[in-house]
DNA sequence: ACCTTTTGGTTAAACGTTTAACTAAGGTGG
DNA sequence: CCACCTTAGTTAAACGTTTAACCAAAAGGT
């Protein structure tokens, strides 16, 4: 059997609450009766009961993680990065986390995950894009909740983003400086504000330099940033124009699936075309050539969501703080000074 | 403030305890009563509070998920797939999973994860290969355990496990049925059990066939089962012998790799050279031919692996019980029938 | 020397359940 | 009609914490 605080108490020669108070370091309690307390607890190999501990404080002790399947499962580990230092993060505090995925179709989204129906979770951390329904029957129930990497379209909600806007000019000035001016933009779901972000600072970082903008090098048709989709958008890209020399494309994998298309028609990158790309992942350094990218902190964004629910919980801050991830530019093979 | 067991039972008259009966299905109350008590509930939208709950039944109401984080953060989602059957089949269950990854790294094994230090949890499940160290040191707290895809060199431990053996067998008898008779085996890390397994299987379908066995057709020295490895693997495999027209891999990974070192050195597959591997990632359809594979069914181990620990948990089961998941072989394109 | 703080603790209630032990009211057998 | 069983419910203790309210003794202040 577990020892409890009782027995704690007893071996020390003190009352319960001594020991409870010794635990959460109060300072009403002499160095000499401290330190007997904690020898007591360290020979019994005593730990505070959580359940007991969240009954009187009323708290679960929990934080709840929600993620879409198919963003849990992709190849990529993008996601799961930023569950991994939520995790680490949650480690420093005093929670645990709960990971639910929940189905992507939002015709099925009647279905919130258990720890909220159960009021098991005392805030919740969303990672990517969900649909709008789930945030929408989430509301009812009022837990503090942070986005990551994603923003509902009502406003309002604390959140973890990456600094789209000024990735997409960073990415695009490069290009521009490696001396390009024909260059194009591959994008996907225009819906996701990141995406159109990025969008946003290329159409920025062109006119900043009085670069003209033209939607014959824009490819926003796509539906997902898949590899695949990418492969496709560059081939309709260059159908579209085919004197440009540079690609933004909007993540990794949609510059990824673009350089298989230009290896196969035979052109050299980035010799005949310079392509950049967003996200930093791990496939990048493994790809020919090497992809230059913006690198995202996905590691440090999950920490600093879990630090934002922590704080929000602590009602050190309210819940509208957002905070924006910057990004670097990555420079490996795939882009190069224009030679003319 | 949210409703309590006390709120339903003064609003349906009745006393505390009858609800609590109520909600535990017990059969000593009458269907009327339980009728109005089950009325006050759901408009009180009243929900058992878990902590008050796993107090007076001394358990935590918690499953530990423990993988390392090479293994979460892999590209192929495989344990990513186990996990998430594991945290679906909990919703059928009285627990929540705590996922807690740990370094791969051996040497610093001292850092249990919080949950087991914390004892919050009633039983752990570990998912894939992990330091002997971690094993040796979570004995000490004598939680339940169950292994997925691995299985530690004591014996003793509950496991859900591939059927490798019969999956070996099973990919070589494949390539036999397709009219091969000099087949490789490509492995790696041999101190794996599901390795070895494959291995073996792989030697007694060709001795069942009386087909000679050579260890010039064996690459067992490559540390990790990587992509990488795999492609280094197959280079070294014809210079050691050029005659093989077929190749089992131990895993997709490799196979892959493997594949991509015989495009680059002009050979047709499978005209030339026919590969089976497995594991069946989500990669296998994508990479050209598509591979043919060895199908193992991630989500259902990882359903099956909750419902053993949640079956030792409630003592119908002692802890030892062992689950052996079959194998589909799944045909595509990288293997044929030898041509002569 | 007496009142007031400060220090270092203790007592006891409360958190929201489960469950063993009890009870009142009907039903049953002889 | 009485003793006994069954049914359907209640009472109260227990689970292991935290914390407000209390208190005794020591320390200051005048």
């Amino acid at each position: 059997m577990r020892a409890t605080i009782k027995d704690v108490a007893k071996k020390s020669n003190v009352s319960i609450a001594t020991v409870s108070l010794v635990i959460n370091n109060n300072k009403r309690i002499s160095h000499n009766t401290r330190k007997k307390v904690l020898k007591a607890i360290d020979a019994l190999g005593y730990q505070p009961s959580r359940s007991a501990r969240d009954l009187v404080s009323r708290k679960s002790g929990n934080i709840g993680f929600i993620l879409t399947e198919d963003h849990f499962l992709k190849t990529e580990p993008f996601y799961t990065q930023i569950f991994l230092g939520a995790e680490f993060e949650a480690r420093q505090h005093p929670y645990y986390v709960l990971l639910s995925m929940i189905s992507a179709d939002s015709s099925q989204q009647n279905t919130l995950p258990r720890f909220v129906l159960e009021n098991s979770v005392d805030g919740i951390i969303i990672a990517g894009k969900v649909p709008e329904e789930l945030i929408t029957n989430l509301d009812k129930y009022s837990f503090p909740v942070v986005f990551v990497d994603y923003y509902p379209s009502e406003n309002g909600h604390a959140a973890v983003l990456i600094d789209n806007l000024n990735g997409g000019m960073q990415a695009t000035q490069h290009l521009i400086d490696c001396g390009h001016s024909k260059i194009a933009f591959i994008g996907g779901d225009m819906e996701h504000p990141s995406i159109r972000d990025r969008f946003q600072g290329y159409k920025m970082a062109l006119e900043k330099k009085g670069l003209s903008f033209s939607n014959e090098r824009v490819i926003n048709t796509e539906i997902a940033t898949s590899r695949e989709n990418g492969y496709s958008a560059a081939s309709t890209l260059l159908k579209k124009d085919n004197q440009i020399t540079a690609i933004f494309a909007c993540n990794d994998a949609m510059a990824i699936g673009a350089m298989q298309y230009f290896k196969e028609i035979g052109l050299q990158i980035p010799a005949d075309i310079s392509i950049i790309g967003f996200d930093d992942v791990q496939m990048d350094i493994l790809v020919d050539p090497p992809l230059t990218t913006m690198q995202v902190p996905k590691v440090d964004m999950g920490s600093e969501a879990m630090r934002l629910i922590s704080e929000i919980l602590d009602h050190k801050i309210n819940g509208t703080k957002k905070i924006l991830m910057p990004v670097n530019l990555i420079l490996r093979n795939s882009t190069c000074k224009l030679e003319n």
